[in-house]
RNA sequence: GGUGGGAUACUCAAGUGGCCAACGAGGGCGGAUUGUAAAUCCGCUGACUACGUCUUCGAAGGUUCGAAUCCUUCUCCCACCA
């Protein structure tokens, strides 16, 4: 029973540091019934979540199983510095207002992952305001600069000369803190986060809480180009509110390599089951593309309902297997009547200037009514009409 | 505070008076192929109903028939020294 609840969080992980504690809080829990405290960080800059996001929900989920409460920490104190994390510039100070406005629908989209019952939302500003400059100075003192140079990241900026704000310097040590007032025995984080989240447990043993959190690190996802990591400003990502649609589409556009990938990390599936699709897929049993589509079912199932799932999946073959045009394109209304192409093609959304639609057109990748057109000077009369560019972007145009 | 160097399109990066809407690479987009996979090949990649016009090379002025390129001022960044 131990023994399997552990192999389950183990799953995935890039990295555990004390392993044994969480093997004795399960004990515990399994022997004697009692809980303990999983502690997760949230900057609350990002309102949309992808599924990188859920990367870390799914295992704190997994927690919850076990017996652990989460501690949702929302970082809205931090999150006025900004963690400098990964990041090669200083991070621009967000208002306590824009904090305040992400939290709401930050939780909402988490709750659809989290078990709402076991979980405790804290707000760091609670305590860390109330530490004050002493307290804070104290606080500094438990950490060198040597040592923080010593991170890879701020090591990096500093050798390229690029600026390093004092405050970035707080940031480990404030969330460090954290643990220390939570006192929390576990705490997860990206990979990225190793540094603040080892501060921690240094920090757990300084303030002598008798407490000593174990570290459970979460690689970070890639992105839909399975390079780069998954995020809103390199448009690579699946979002939690995306339309059935859309997430199936996303889903199945990655690339088979990336695919085990996201079954490790995103799949309920064992880990037996994900080697046993594998296998038929090495051996030529199964098409991978079948497989991947079990991989978009099981997604789009997970935030939207099984029944839109099925739904999604018929409109995507009926698009791109049978190569029929998508139910619910949306429609304009020309301005003019009548309208040139390339003008109609900005007017849908569909081109970003007319010279990118005269380029496209030339290019044969226009098409009006399912047929290609190859007359850059078009006149669209009145009528209702469905315009397509390249082999995925729709648009339907009523022309008065 | 002193002395030098730099800022070019989504990113990196050429270009030092006309041949520059600006080499090249990456990315992106499109076409062929396909499973909206991978790999490969080809084309496009400032705007404008366009063999022309307009706006772009950190900002503002100036010199010139003509400037991304020269001059002046300003802003930001960097290096070395203090």
């Amino acid at each position: 029973m131990i023994k399997e609840a552990l192999s389950e969080i183990q799953r995935g992980c890039a990295e555990i540091i004390d392993i044994e504690r969480i093997e004795k809080l399960l004990k515990a829990y399994f022997e004697e019934g009692k809980t303990y405290t999983v502690k997760a960080g949230f900057d609350p800059t990002a309102p949309d979540l992808h599924l990188g996001h859920t990367v870390l929900l799914q295992k704190l989920a997994t927690f919850q199983k076990y017996g652990a409460t989460i501690q949702f920490l929302i970082g809205d104190f931090t999150a006025m510095i900004g963690d400098p994390t990964g990041k090669n510039q200083t991070r621009k100070v967000l208002s306590a207002e824009d904090v305040k406005k992400n939290i709401e629908s930050y939780q909402t989209q988490a709750f659809k992952i989290l078990d709402k019952e076991k979980t405790e939302t804290v707000y760091n500003s609670i305590w860390l305001e109330e530490l004050g400059t002493v307290g804070l100075l104290q606080l500094s003192s438990h950490l060198t600069v040597a040592r923080m140079l010593e991170r890879d990241d701020f090591s990096k900026r500093f050798a390229s000369n690029q600026p390093i704000a004092t405050s970035e310097f707080m940031y480990p040590l404030l969330q460090g803190y954290d643990s220390v007032h939570l006192l929390s025995d576990v705490e997860l984080g990206g990979t990225d986060q190793k540094f603040n989240l080892l501060m921690g447990r240094q920090l757990q043993k300084v303030y002598e809480t008798k407490k000593q959190q174990a570290v459970l690190m979460m690689p970070i996802l890639e992105g839909l180009d399975g390079v780069q990591k998954m995020s809103k400003s390199l448009n690579n990502y699946i979002g939690v509110s995306d339309e059935p649609n859309d997430m199936f589409g996303k889903v199945l556009s990655i690339s088979d390599v990336l695919m085990w990938r996201y079954y490790e990390l995103l799949s309920e599936k064992s880990l037996a089951e994900i080697e046993e699709l594998k296998e038929g897929v090495q051996s030529k049993k199964l098409h991978p593309k079948k497989v991947k589509e079990e991989l978009a079912m099981e997604i789009v199932t997970r935030f939207h309902d099984e029944f839109k799932a099925i739904i999604a999946k018929e409109a995507f073959s009926a698009v791109h297997t049978k190569n029929e045009i998508p139910t619910d394109i949306p429609l304009f209304e020309a301005s003019e009547s009548p309208i040139w192409i390339a003008k109609a093609l900005v007017e849908c959304k569909l081109e970003p200037s007319t010279s990118q639609a005269r380029r496209d057109i030339k290019q044969n990748a226009v098409s009006v009514e399912k047929k290609k057109i190859a007359d850059e000077q078009l006149q669209l009369k009145s009528g209702e009409y469905i315009l397509q560019v390249g082999k995925r972007k729709f648009a339907r145009l009523k022309v008065k």
